[in-house]
DNA sequence: GTTCTAGAAC
DNA sequence: GTTCTAGAAC
């Protein structure tokens, strides 16, 4: 099983002998790569570095599970440090979505409730869905965000803070694995399907609609705010008051 | 995690 | 007949 230690493998080299192709930033405590298989346009894993400064023991950081069955602080901090990198990450995406295609799409981040490589890895994952290595329902609904086998940061947590003995931290495989199987339906409008290859049609589809809407729309925001500037010179020069002013810029 | 492929599904 | 899934990989 030498395959399931790459990650770990990429946490305890020395970043900067790591391939430019493959890594995108690193931090004394974090690393950010490529998925090496992306399963969306833009997917990258956030990993704790090793040896770590993180964690008392390395081994709370070989998975999501053992981390949560630790200590809740040292958790709480780990998942801190590795949000903080996914939200750098998230921002770089945002921008090249702007620059690429011109609007903005969903960016999740979040764990695999059961991964199949070992050492903790934070997945940033934008909502799209489409690749050629995303080939199977195992794939699909391990991304999909809505399913639960897919764990959103922001979850994991709430589930910290809202209590330590949160039944939800004990992740239970048992629990987790069946939803792999589940029958194929569209995350963004539910609509069933028997096999992988119509699915990702679908998606196609549901990303270009977003995206005729998000360029219309900006396009419709951008008139909105050019309207808004003679607005303010016509107010300007009626002397009104600067409130009124606001509210004229912001379509009111 | 992927690749490969037998045989099920179309 | 071809497409597609799902389980083995020593």
């Amino acid at each position: 099983m030498s395959w399931a230690k790459a990650l770990e493998i990429y946490a305890r080299t020395a970043p900067d002998t790591i391939s430019k192709d493959v890594l995108l930033r690193f931090m004394d405590d974090t690393i950010t790569i490529r998925d090496a298989y992306r399963k969306a346009m833009y997917h990258y894993l956030i990993l704790p570095r090793l040896p770590s400064s993180l964690v008392s023991n390395p081994s709370q950081i070989s998975s999501l599970k053992c981390l949560l069955s630790g200590d809740k602080e040292e958790a709480l901090h780990v998942l801190q440090v590795l949000g903080k990198e996914a939200e750098v990450a998230k921002t770089d995406i945002l921008e090249d979505m702007q620059k690429k295609h011109g609007f903005q799409w969903t960016v999740n981040i979040g764990f695999h409730a059961v991964p199949s490589m070992e050492h903790i890895h934070l997945h940033v994952v934008s909502s799209d869905l489409l690749s050629s290595a995303l080939k199977n329902k195992k794939h699909y609904n391990s991304f999909s965000p809505k399913l639960g086998f897919f764990i959103h940061l922001s979850d994991v947590l709430s589930w910290l803070t809202e209590g330590a003995s949160d039944s939800r931290l004990n992740i239970n495989s048992a629990k987790y694995e069946p939803l792999l199987k589940t029958d194929l339906s569209c995350f963004k409008c539910d609509e069933s399907f028997k096999r992988m290859p119509r699915l990702k049609e679908h998606l196609e589809d549901e990303w270009k609609k977003e995206k005729r809407h998000a360029v219309k729309e900006n396009a419709r925001k951008r008139q909105r705010g050019a309207d808004g500037g003679e607005d303010m010179e016509r107010a300007a020069k009626k002397h009104i008051g600067e409130k009124e002013v606001a509210s004229l810029a912001d379509g009111q």
